[in-house]
DNA sequence: ACTTAAGCGAGACGGTACGTCGCGTCTTCTC
DNA sequence: GAGAAGACGCGACGTACCGTCTCGCTTAAGT
């Protein structure tokens, strides 16, 4: 099993794998994603996608990413000085997200690609997650140095605080998801990490 | 498509291919699971799994189902008059079921499931998730009457803030799951609960 | 394994099913004849079949007989005194039922159902076959005392001599089966059996 | 439906499908031959028989012509001058071949096959029965010529006046096949066949 | 006339094989 | 030597029928 040479890879074909990859999904969804209608869509030989990807599932989560990061790093977080507003613009921001069915369609397949295999999940955490989440610890050190928030407060969890309840309503269906929704969960949030009082 | 006699049905079958669907994924996993091994293993022909089941992950699904309501009721929440402890031990239980790894793969597959069939994931939730978020507000609306929970707060919500970050940090592997993690998500959901001050 | 008792036979069943069967196959063909289509076609459950018959080809072909013994026995072979025109008739006979595409095929699918099984093989002959052997045996015999055949000539072999041509060019399609191909077989047999001179 | 590129086929595995077809029905019989144990024995996906062969059949068939044509030729039909013994020697040759238990299976199964598919049926006619009949023509083309049989006789009804008698005996068995009977034939036929006198 | 057991319709069952799809590997030929 | 093309061995799919096996229901026979 040797490794192939990287110098020699095709550009273009590595471009027509992810368009056709993230183009097949979109019009009919990841389970019937399969590696032989890739490299039909793309005019590609198979082997080429087994070359240069372990598995169907790598070469969507590839597709998806590349796609993100043509963006300017998805959502941004400012620092208004307003933390709630703050806040509740990303949450919002994520909840349209989540409202856009195509996007809500991607998600999942990566949600569920990522539940049976270990290695796509740490390079989704890794990719996207975890920059937003890092962001957001950001904003949030930063209302604590402004006694905002409370100064000892684990801003590990408080991210939990905040994002955890949004996935949980998206992933589980128990209720719409809304802005105001978003709200509350800020309102919340807030209550919970203000100063001793 | 003519539906079978339910009448007719095999209770012996039944059971037989629950429990041989639910030792497949044990000792495999479940993307190992087939329909022909289950009905292999549970000496069956395919079709009577087709007769009674859409598919596979439906079978998976009955299977996990009807063995956690042999218990009689899985989880139970207490009310000791200290809601903190009660939530605590709640929260606890839940951490200590996704940290047994033959119940965190169970929930993972399970999980991946729901993602990809709608229909699975309603009949989760209404089976599963559903009872534990009821008998949680159950617990917060006492705890309103106590005055420790303030009257107007949300209780949709508030099982969310309770459930939501553990969900999320198992979902999402981002930290490990501990007690004293249980513990500091039930602090803080307790804080952004008290009545107002 | 008990043998049912023929006298509490229902009547209506049987003909149902003969005839269901000899519609299916004029219908779709023989090689499309399944036996849950006979039952579901006659109404009757499909035990009621394995009851009487012992394969799906047993009862084709006793549907076939039992048609086929609704005639008076079939082709007939008149005495005119004129053996060349009674021979003639039989084969023309013969052939312009080979020619309707109805019996081709049901002679077709009985033929191929006695390949594969010795015992509808005998059946057949028994019932069908062996009745024509024999009263062109008869009429031979016959010509022999009025001295238009050999005394001496093999009237086994004589009748395979007129039907044996015949049934090659059917089931061999070698070439078309016309009334003056019957002639001719008639005037080479003829010619064979003629007395010596 | 897009037809496989014949240059890109295995030879190793087309040789390995004959001959596991061939010998399993050697050894279980036709009816008892699927494509799922051809496939097994020969060490070669379903698929491939699939992609190159229409049915079980035509593999049978194959497998059957395949072999028949390594031999060169088969039958012969020598031209010794003497044609009683030159046509004598053939139909026992043929009458040992159906004696053959081996033989006779094949060839009933090659008939039953031949009848439920037409397709089958030509190709069995082109590459097997033509060429005897051929050869035959060919031999009593040059009795013609001797003065041995009569100028004017058809000689397609002729072949069929001589293998006819003994394909209606065999496939009906209605008696036994002897070289006796062979003998027979051919004197009726040599009888029908001779110059007006 | 009344049981009572057989035949019957219906159809679920354990199986076998079907013909198809997609996997990941391999081979051949081209650029 | 990477890539397009696609045949290959393989494993699983979901379907069609097989022949067997209960289920109630009906129906004729024998008390």
């Amino acid at each position: 099993m040797k490794t192939p040479n990287p110098a020699r890879r095709s550009e273009r074909s590595r471009r027509a794998i992810l368009s056709a990859a993230f183009d097949l999904v979109a019009e009919a969804g990841y389970a019937k994603l399969t590696v032989e209608a890739i490299a039909a869509r793309a005019g590609v030989g198979k082997q080429t996608i087994y070359r240069w990807w372990p598995s169907k599932g790598a070469v969507f989560v590839d597709a998806v990413l590349s796609l993100s990061e043509d963006d300017t790093g998805g959502l941004s977080l400012p620092d208004t000085g307003d933390l709630r507003a703050d806040l509740s613009g990303v949450l919002r921001a994520i909840v349209d997200e989540y409202n856009d069915p195509r996007l809500d369609a991607m998600s999942r397949a990566l949600t569920a690609e990522s539940l049976a295999d270990p290695t796509l999940n740490s390079e989704i955490t890794a990719r996207i997650l975890g920059p937003l989440l890092e962001v957001t610890k950001d904003r949030l050190r930063s209302a604590q140095r402004a006694g905002q928030v409370a100064a000892d407060a684990d801003l590990s969890v408080a991210v939990e605080l905040l994002y955890g309840p949004i996935y949980h309503r998206w992933m589980l269906r128990t209720h719409p998801l809304t802005h105001e929704y978003a709200d509350t969960v800020v309102e919340f949030a807030l209550r919970a990490l203000e100063p001793a009082h």
